[in-house]
DNA sequence: TGGGTTACCTAACAAGCGCTAGGGAGAGAG
DNA sequence: CTCTCTCCCTAGCGCTTGTTAGGTAACCCA
């Protein structure tokens, strides 16, 4: 009856990267969690459709984590570091004289490949974190802060290099790049835009001098 | 047992700005469902929670509506048609000798002002539309391409005055500002911000001269 | 006075939810 | 050979979901 909706994806891209199959029932079950919610939604992901879509049934679930909730909270959770990370990952991969303008160009795009591209984890994040229980969404507030002032710190170098009006608020600037990356996932397909060229162009448009 | 939260608000503002509760069973379903849709997306708006926050028993719905997914389908299309509404009469409240400049500002303004303080219909629409069945997103994706449209041409318009970088895609220019003025939600709270001061700063940000 | 419409109710339906109790098959250790 | 541990199963719990059937008052128009 529901096989249709619970075959959100042919099978494919659960594993990110790595082996075909055998990671471990705990890592599987977490892929296909963040794979359902980031494209149903909260309420919307069973334990049941997880079960099924990692081969078991949907009380096995509760061997590998306490609560339903569990699940999410750690795929929100991981969500923020993966993008944390990589955009951390990416701007330590610069040359050490590399500018503020650079160094925001890949800042976007490590966040853009991390969220649409690389990570069902970022994704569903972003995606589901408004309507999550207040106790998940409690559990990564911390994760989120630290990667809003690793913004913050990126937009401060912009402001000291004197590359944005100072007139303009600084809490705005970083609003306005972060609302931008965080809902590309609603219009960006695959194929169809070149990531680079977006983050070039999400540079450039906050950057008033060249 | 889920009393809590059902009261999402102390029953306040669900007439927007009308009447006390004299506005017709029809409207007043159709305000708590934005209300409800808004903070707490759509599967965790049921109709009986929709039902007792107008004050009714949960099948008495169907009375007035045929089914769940035909009042989150109305409230999502007039979640775009307000806002579309509200910028267009921005825009028209305007001077004639209104440049492209203060016309983008004040685009921006009436868009946040819509979605995050007058009109549950647009927050709902905004925050829920992602995860929405197909049938309902299908129903709206009409006026949603409509009020894109009237992005695409203000944006346009800052092109042909070269108030941006011609090498900076329109694409790219718009998607930022629409992103951004849609993520909004997650992070503004009334009394905290002023958005007025948020309008100048995100309009001033992707106009490169003064 | 009476018939019909409008608006709501109660009660229930089949299905699905998160979650749990209890059991069984297989592997590794003593 | 047995004991234990891991992993998964079946069956079902109490509850909620969207939706429907049938009943009951209050009103409007004759």
């Amino acid at each position: 009856m529901t096989d249709e909706r619970d075959a959100v994806a042919p099978a494919a891209d659960l594993s990110a990267d790595a082996t075909p199959e055998q990671l471990g029932a705990r890592r599987q079950i977490l892929n296909a969690a963040a794979l359902l919610l980031r494209h149903r939604g909260y309420e919307a992901t069973t334990t049941r459709a997880i079960a099924s879509a990692v081969g078991i049934k949907g009380g096995s679930i509760y061997h590998h984590f306490p609560s339903k909730d569990a699940i999410v909270g750690e795929v929100v959770n991981e969500g923020v570091r993966v993008v944390y990370d990589a955009v951390v990952a990416a701007l330590a991969a610069l040359p050490a004289d590399a500018g503020p303008r650079l160094r925001l160009e890949t800042a976007i795009k490590a966040h853009l490949l991390s969220s649409l591209e690389h990570s069902d984890y970022t994704s569903a994040s972003i995606r589901t974190f408004a309507f999550l229980p207040d106790a998940v969404r409690r559990e990564c507030r911390a994760e989120r802060r630290r990667y809003e002032d690793l913004w913050r710190g990126l937009v401060n170098e912009l402001y000291c290099e004197g590359l944005i009006d100072s007139s303009i608020s600084q809490d705005s600037v970083r609003l306005l790049l972060l609302g931008a990356l965080n809902w590309a996932g609603e219009w960006y397909r695959t194929g169809r835009m070149d990531i680079d060229e977006i983050s070039r162009d999400f540079a450039a448009c906050v950057l008033h001098s060249k």
